[in-house]
DNA sequence: GCAAAATCAGAACAGTTGTTTGAATCGTTT
DNA sequence: AAACGATTCAAACAACTGTTCTGATTTTGC
């Protein structure tokens, strides 16, 4: 698998071995560094991944990665970038296709439900994209997020900043009741949970006998359809609901007054 | 501050040194280490909290550390029990409080919101009590429980599980239509947000600013009220959400439709 | 004041991390 | 076949981690 480079390009420095082109023998190090890389991730984030543990999974020398990538920062910002740009492609894609003029779609009453259709089916079709994702792509989109290592969330903040700037403004436009700040807490926490629950592993195993159980309730729904029907409404709900009400205020009180 | 002993205990080995007990000199090296890690901890979580820096931090020499507190896990170990038992002792007492037969404060209609207000309140209430909290009580929490360390996710694990639990018990029967697979990811949801928007600087500023705006709103209303009634209604809107309606289906296959 | 216990301090330990070196090897081209 | 650049390899580097060992110093109880 070529990355970032064309194949026969008349740089000596971006030729990938001939061998492998012709899928010959084993992948080179350059390929097997990077799945080594993004299993590790997967399971241990970035700070926890060694470029050891890379290597001796690679089953190539240690000395490999700062060769052909750099440094540790290098190398992860190519596996992260490479999975993570695609999504979000995919994602202001979709975008586009809802905001645009023809209406094809609109639900103004479900708007809300539809932004975070946007959001999340791109990355349930890349889980099942086994070329462009795969099955642990959802378990690395949430690891990529929830990382706290500095590098990891700079990097993202910085590269994805407009794309999440027109979401923003996306779901602004369907909550107009919802003020600037008190949207921006909510969409936070939004992220932050689903970034969690997507890297915890028991998280993700509730979620798929959700669906498995969505399977028997109904005769073989589509399998996005049937988790985008759980997710939407839950986090649609959180989104829109309204704060300050005073029977709402009045029960709280009374939990105060208890203590 | 004595810790885990009582003054003039018969047993030596736990005993404080005089002269810190009659306020002289500064405070001893055992209460400065665990004040810096405190503080260390809270911006940097424990993987990235060195015991040199510590050491460093708290003027005291390196040995210090293991000479006190035996390792790196025991140190923190007190510390986080230190302030996490205090928390949910407060919060199995207020939720015994609304669970009384006496029934006082009861609010069948919001008894979720109630429940959220029980989670929280002891934690707001500990954040202005420069005692047993402090200012930066809230970002220490959700350090604690966004933290990636396998050390610190399992001695939270173990050492509260009965306490969540009852908890869990509790939205169950408040939400009675939910199964309890989707409780449950509802609540790690729940959880994993909160935490990990108290652990962040920006989220914790935007609650502050709404706390602020509520000040203005109305005349001099309870603090905690005023974050429990923007915090819990959003909760609860997402614990109480329906999934599986036909329209909000409809609307999410249409996004389906346009990929 | 004395002896014993508790505390402190400096240095070094063994382990890990990312990175670099220089020589050996491989693959391709001439 | 020879030459040349690209790649691999073992080894070492410097910086860091938690921990432990010495001896000196201070504090405490009698």
């Amino acid at each position: 698998m070529a990355f970032d480079l064309q194949l026969g390009s008349a740089f000596p420095a971006l030729r990938v071995r001939e061998r492998e082109v012709r899928g010959e023998g084993r992948p080179a190090t350059k390929t097997r560094i990077l799945i080594a890389t993004e299993n590790l991730f997967v399971n241990l984030g970035y700070d926890a991944t060694s470029l050891r543990a890379i290597t001796t999974e690679a089953g190539v020398n240690l000395a490999a990665v700062n060769y052909h990538f750099g440094s540790k920062e290098e190398l992860f910002a190519l596996v992260l970038t490479q999975r993570l740009d695609v999504l979000n492609l995919e994602r202001v894609r979709l975008l586009d296709a809802l905001e645009s003029p023809s209406g094809k779609g609109f639900d103004s009453a479900h708007r809300v439900e539809q932004l975070i259709a946007v959001m999340f089916l791109p990355a349930l079709r890349l889980a099942r994209d086994s070329e462009r994702g795969g099955p642990s792509f959802l378990r690395f989109l949430g690891r990529a997020y929830a990382d706290p290592s500095p590098f990891v969330r700079n990097l993202l903040a910085e590269r994805y900043a407009a794309q999440n700037a027109r979401f923003v403004q996306a779901f602004a436009r369907a909550l107009p009741d919802l003020d600037a700040q008190d949207l921006s807490m909510r969409l936070h926490f939004m992220l932050d949970a689903i970034s969690s629950t997507l890297a915890s592993e028991d998280a993700r195993k509730l979620m798929a006998a959700l669906i498995a159980s969505a399977h028997t309730a109904k005769e073989r729904p589509d399998e996005d359809v049937a988790v985008l029907g759980h997710l939407a409404p839950f986090l649609a709900g959180s989104l829109r609901a309204r704060a300050d009400q005073p029977p709402q205020l009045k029960a709280i009180r009374a939990v105060v007054a208890l203590l």
